[in-house]
DNA sequence: TGCCGCGATCTGTGATCACAGTTAGGCTGT
DNA sequence: ACAGCCTAACTGTGATCACAGATCGCGGCA
């Protein structure tokens, strides 16, 4: 497209300043999204072990920026290596399930009634996107979960990043790195909880509060969503201890 | 002392158990909390630029687990890595700082609610020598200042550790990786606020409501600590933007 | 005497090597 | 035929090498 050694037009010159302008974005920090996202998705099941080497391979890049994203998941317990040096996504303990929850409730809850006040038009915008490519999925004869499960997260953090404290998303996403494996991976072995579960219910009124400006209704349905995907998974009976 | 490769006795053998106990503690984590600590304390200003290879040489160990130190803190925000590769640590905006605030204020304030609800008497009786500590040096003619700021980040953390919520301590502590250069760094610049700024007050409201079991009272003398600090901060102008 | 330019040095990032510890599988001995 | 040992492969962690890019200071030209 354009010739980066010789900027013929305006255009031209304005895309070198925007690449100027990218954050310098390495290679171990693509490494963890990429773990990041398949935590979150679900896609790694607590107990499921890899190695530095394989995921190496895998992602075709060389052991250096693995160890880093690793490294930086195992200091906050997204990920643990076992005394045998083993890496493998933690398992969840009913104890800790509860105190992750109690944990969520407290800090989601602050950011739904934030997110109340401070919610932009365009922020509105994006969490009624999102809620209707959930609603599409969890209303479809055969659903595709990944997606729903996606979609669920992109309303969910819609709303936290609406309320204009990122480091208070940063929090939430640290939460549901170590909550996502167990969430999101019953709910895609489950998926009549898409439907029966009020998780639709909930967000319709976590969005209506939210431009209404209600921040108490907004914390009110977004500890619902939170409880009644808690209380499912603590009826599933897959937990240890 | 003892033999390893021939235990004689029951109580080698159970020194054994123990040191097969000890969590394998990398260089990494090592360096990872020595620089924590350095952050926490306000020993290292904002603006501060250090290289991985100084650091390595300072702390006698390699660069590797330096790297790993460094990428860690980087991710999460309390080091940056400008474009001309320096590592520094970052400046504090006022916008930046109040939105710190308001998280800690929520997050912190949180804790404190937890802790009254759940404290053991143990618990309590830490909170007391932290406390006891920090009135040492707030009441000195001379005050050794980084002695008291330790005192006051152990008071504060033995009411988080009294919530029995490990993972919101670990968030607590991410904030005070990122306010701490600014707060502690402004508390030895003018060591006059030890004893005009009403820490001391806020404190014994703290601990009295966390004995009490005052859920709401401990939260308001710990919203007071926290505006109290931020509101001193705020007055020196030293803050960018 | 003042200023520009070029090279030596230092930066973080990535790759590769080294190593101690564990694990699993195959071979040997009975 | 079966059990036990031993070796080979694989693990994360640490050290060292390589490299592209940025910084800074010294030397030479005007």
């Amino acid at each position: 497209m354009s010739n980066l050694s010789s900027p013929r037009s305006i255009e031209t010159a304005m895309a070198i300043a925007k690449i100027g302008r990218l954050e310098r974005v390495t290679l171990g920090e693509r490494v963890h999204a990429e773990l990041r996202d398949l935590l979150i998705g679900g896609e790694l099941a607590p107990g499921q072990k890899m190695s530095l080497r394989s995921v190496a391979e895998t992602l075709g890049v060389s052991i250096m920026p693995v160890r880093e994203a690793v490294a930086r998941l195992v200091a906050d317990q997204s990920l643990e290596v076992l005394p045998n040096r083993a890496v493998r996504v933690p398992l969840m303990t009913r104890t800790r399930f509860r105190e992750l929850t109690t944990v969520r409730l407290a800090v989601e809850g602050f950011a739904a009634e934030a997110a109340a006040r401070n919610r932009s038009a365009s922020d509105l915008a994006a969490m009624r996107r999102f809620e209707e490519a959930f609603l599409a999925e969890a209303h479809s004869p055969r659903p595709r979960l990944a997606r729903a499960v996606r979609a669920n997260k992109e309303l969910h953090f819609a709303v936290y990043r609406a309320t204009g404290l990122p480091t208070l998303v940063g929090i939430i996403e640290g939460l549901w790195l170590k909550i996502g494996p167990v969430l999101n991976l019953d709910l895609k072995a489950s998926p009549a909880r898409l439907r029966t579960g009020g998780a639709a219910e909930h967000h319709r009124r976590l969005v209506a509060a939210i431009e209404a400006g209600d921040a108490a209704a907004a914390r009110d349905a977004l500890v619902g969503d939170i409880k009644g995907a808690a209380a499912f998974i603590e009826s599933t009976g897959r937990l240890l201890e």
